[in-house]
DNA sequence: TGTTAGCACTCTCCTTAATCGAGTGCTAAA
DNA sequence: TTTAGCACTCGATTAAGGAGAGTGCTAACA
């Protein structure tokens, strides 16, 4: 899609429809343009350039008599060439959130933490996804007894993401035995990337420990499920916040949408595959029809990269209509982005 | 309130009437009811006894020229007296479900997955609060060294539920001391009840510990924080399923009320609240004005207690409008939770 | 040549009125 | 005690008639 540049006046106009429209979400028509911003011209050129502005894809009608709105094109535009990008919130609402979830040191509870957070900030719905296992490397892995044949398998990633499995067997094995279960584990398997630690390695590392020491081969058919899932792909937990609050957007007000939008957040397969359909920048805006998914091809996503110790490990963002306060929730996703950066980091050591 | 007995006729009608309104969710008349069901008299005899009905309180008029819809009284004769709460499902289901599931071992995936099989049974949303810490013992407790100053808490109850949290420390511990404190708070703290452990008992034996080694206060104040968690009589998690159920009710076409009941299951503690306000019978029914929460009282639930070896430690319901499938629903939530207690028993060793 | 005033026209939204139909309560007869 | 008949009620649906906001076009103007 080619990006022409607009003159002054056209840039001055797009941009007041679209703020305009964000906040009354509904068409603007030239008087009311005319009124509200210093223009400086009558409705009727306003209106001439409106036309244009049609012609050339960034604004649509309704229907024959009614205002304009801004179509994806225009939101685009506006989004790269109308605003600022600035970083600076209120100040000292950086300093506040750090305060206010400092002392969470669980991983899990951060991430849905500032899911909440930035749903609160935003009033969108927010989406936050888990570390990614593929990039990080197993810290540690020790098995625990429970009882005479019930163990605990806990695993814990260098991302901090804590998975623990309880492990029912048939025999019961004796405390030497778990011990050297553990020393061996531990030497075979910790600080391996996940994503090397696949069933190839597994068998053979299953292979490695049946020469020495007398096992049941069940104890690792029941390791293999527990990684599997750390594995797949698209198999990362995904954290919402504020689901509630696309009950709020008028473009919603048909039950059938919001019914649709809500199985669509209920399944984390779709919820995966929209969060990863963000290419590895750093702060993503998708508009429209812009986005893969085909439903939410209505909406928009502001999504930015949170890292651990400067790798990029998970995503965090935004959605909502296309009608979004943009600025606003871009700055908040930024700001948001940085702190989970900063919390989790530290939580996970 | 007085339950009168009602004679054999006035019992049909009753009956015929909240069956033909739970299938059309619309007031019955009496030209419709004497169409569809062979009662063996005229539309007028039936408008008489619907008036008698409606004086004794178990019907109600939305408006003068409407048929009627049951009152909660109503629903609630219906349940009590006009049908048999049996619990024999489509044979083989029970054997089905069971199979399905028997290769989680995990608690929490245990009781979201029922809580997604319920809600699929019935339709309707469904819930399950976690085993009641109240009354469950601790059956492990293990510090693991993470990092050099970070230590991974794992404690798992004698109800299946693991819970952990990482603590990150001022001062680094070494080896020896981890695993005396290990011991130490093995002997303290393992097989009691979770109730007993609360803060005068961890402080008494805080006070202990640090007689006899030396360590970080800070470490005893993070111990707490995890602690209180599972204190706390109203901090059970509750699993949701089918959320998006409840918008396929027309009782909820409003666009407000999915808005309100929406945010209704967002709020943890009310979810709680209602759960908890139901008495520990083995299978109890709230219908509308009965439930003690303000906002379900145009709701009904259905919720069964469940086991783990023959000890009450949650509950598993369904939440829907009182206009409900009751004997369906009844008997899929009496299946439900039988074999969660059976699945959970099991996978709790 | 770009800008503006004026005007006829369009299309949605809201209100009002009219009609339909399901259902009731009452009366009187069987 | 039951039933047929009938006038009446009230919500829901449909139709019609503005009101209002906005447009596109034409012609005049700086």
């Amino acid at each position: 899609m080619m990006v022409e540049e607009l003159d002054p006046r056209k840039k001055r106009i797009l941009q007041a429809i679209i703020q305009e429209h964000i906040i009354s979400a509904s068409p603007i028509g030239s008087r009311t343009l005319a009124k509200k911003y210093n223009l400086d011209v009558s409705p009727a050129t306003i209106r001439n350039e409106m036309a244009d502005l049609e012609d050339l894809g960034y604004l649509e009608q309704p229907h024959t008599s009614a205002g304009r709105i801004p179509s994806d094109k225009g939101y685009r535009y506006y989004v790269d060439q109308l605003i600022s990008r600035k970083k600076n919130e209120a100040p000292g609402v950086i300093e506040n959130v750090e305060n206010l979830y400092q002392d969470l040191q669980d991983v899990q509870d951060i991430i849905s933490g500032m899911a909440k957070m930035l749903s609160n900030m935003t009033h969108y719905t927010a989406m936050v996804s888990e570390p990614k296992s593929q990039v990080s490397r197993l810290k540690k892995v020790e098995i625990m007894q429970l009882a005479d044949n019930s163990l605990l398998l806990v695993l814990v990633t260098d991302t901090g993401m804590v998975n623990n499995k309880i492990i029912n067997l048939d025999q019961s094995l004796s405390t030497a035995k778990i011990s050297y279960l553990n020393k061996f584990l531990s030497e075979k398997l910790e600080n391996k990337l996940l994503a090397n630690l696949d069933t190839n390695y597994l068998k053979e590392v299953e292979k490695e420990l049946l020469a020495k020491v007398d096992l049941s081969v069940d104890l690792f058919k029941q390791f293999y499920n527990e990684f599997e899932g750390a594995f797949e792909p698209g198999g990362v937990k995904v954290y919402l916040g504020g689901t509630s609050y696309i009950l709020e957007q008028p473009e919603f007000n048909d039950l059938e949408k919001v019914k649709k939008m809500l199985k669509l957040l209920d399944q984390e397969e779709m919820l995966n595959k929209i969060i990863n359909s963000i290419s590895g920048s750093d702060l993503e805006i998708k508009i429209g029809q812009e986005n893969e998914v085909e439903d939410i091809k209505n909406c928009s996503l502001v999504v930015a990269t949170y890292y651990i110790s400067e790798r990029a490990v998970g995503k965090i963002g935004v959605i909502g209509p296309t009608r979004m306060e943009y600025p606003r929730v871009i700055s908040s996703v930024d700001v948001i982005s940085d702190i989970l950066s900063k919390l989790i980091s530290k939580a996970s050591g």
